[in-house]
DNA sequence: TTGATAAGTTAGCAT
DNA sequence: ATGCTAACTTATCAA
């Protein structure tokens, strides 16, 4: 059966343990992943902070990061994905056509050969002379 | 620049905690996922196990399970992109092909067209009345 | 440090 | 219980 996309686990994350056991700094994940290093460190270093929480709010910084970019890699091989499958079809599209066209200039070639077959009947029943070069189609 | 294949992280675990603190039972993660229920539950049995250890062992053989149900997830994907990209190939190639074909059958259009005209205009030269339905191709 | 990606882990759906 | 897959985490590589 067909299966409805997850709910974002960032939203269904309520039962896990928070990343940071305890978040030493009041600053959100949205915040700590979107301020500058620089800024992180003077924050980190206006409130007196262990060497370990700072480690720790580094590698939480760094987690949020990642997780970003494992997003950004999962779209893109969708994207990827859809793409050739895009392509794909219109390739298919554009077979369909030319085999249309085709049988078209088949069917043309069929025509222009009767013609010439009745013309040469016509030449036969009034005992005209044909080139010899024009006889041969 | 062209990345390699990660070394097999099974092999780069080393550094890792193992996936059970302890390992209660003497028995190696390739014979724990290969096991059968029943065999397991009956070593588990055999030995006095701690409730928590039996859950523990369980929920070890679960994750061994689906970490190759992952790679398994990993391998179709990649399996679907090789075939998605070899069918745009092979398309490409019927495409050429038509292509060509159809630029053969032009040819000889233009070819019958030419010889036609040239058979009209022996009529012509020699005054020689040509039915009208065989007068335009 | 940042970004990307392969491999492993976890949650949740379906059988 | 088993298998699959999306999202997440971790290890690693490149820039």
């Amino acid at each position: 059966m067909e299966k409805m996309p997850h709910e974002s686990r960032k939203d269904a994350r309520k039962n896990l343990a928070p990343l940071s056991p305890s978040p030493i700094l009041d600053i959100s994940d949205d915040e700590l992943v979107t301020i500058s290093v620089r800024d992180l460190n003077r924050q980190l270093k206006l409130r007196g902070l262990t060497r370990d929480d700072i480690v720790r709010m580094k590698q939480r910084r760094r987690t949020l990061k990642n997780r970003g970019y494992a997003a950004s890699c999962r779209i893109k091989r969708i994207e990827q994905k859809d793409e050739l499958e895009t392509e794909k079809t219109q390739e298919w599209r554009d077979m369909e056509m030319m085999r249309d066209d085709n049988n078209r200039v088949r069917e043309e070639v069929n025509l222009l050969r009767a013609r010439y077959e009745a013309l040469k009947k016509f030449a036969l029943a009034h005992e005209i002379a044909v080139p010899h070069e024009l006889e041969t189609l």
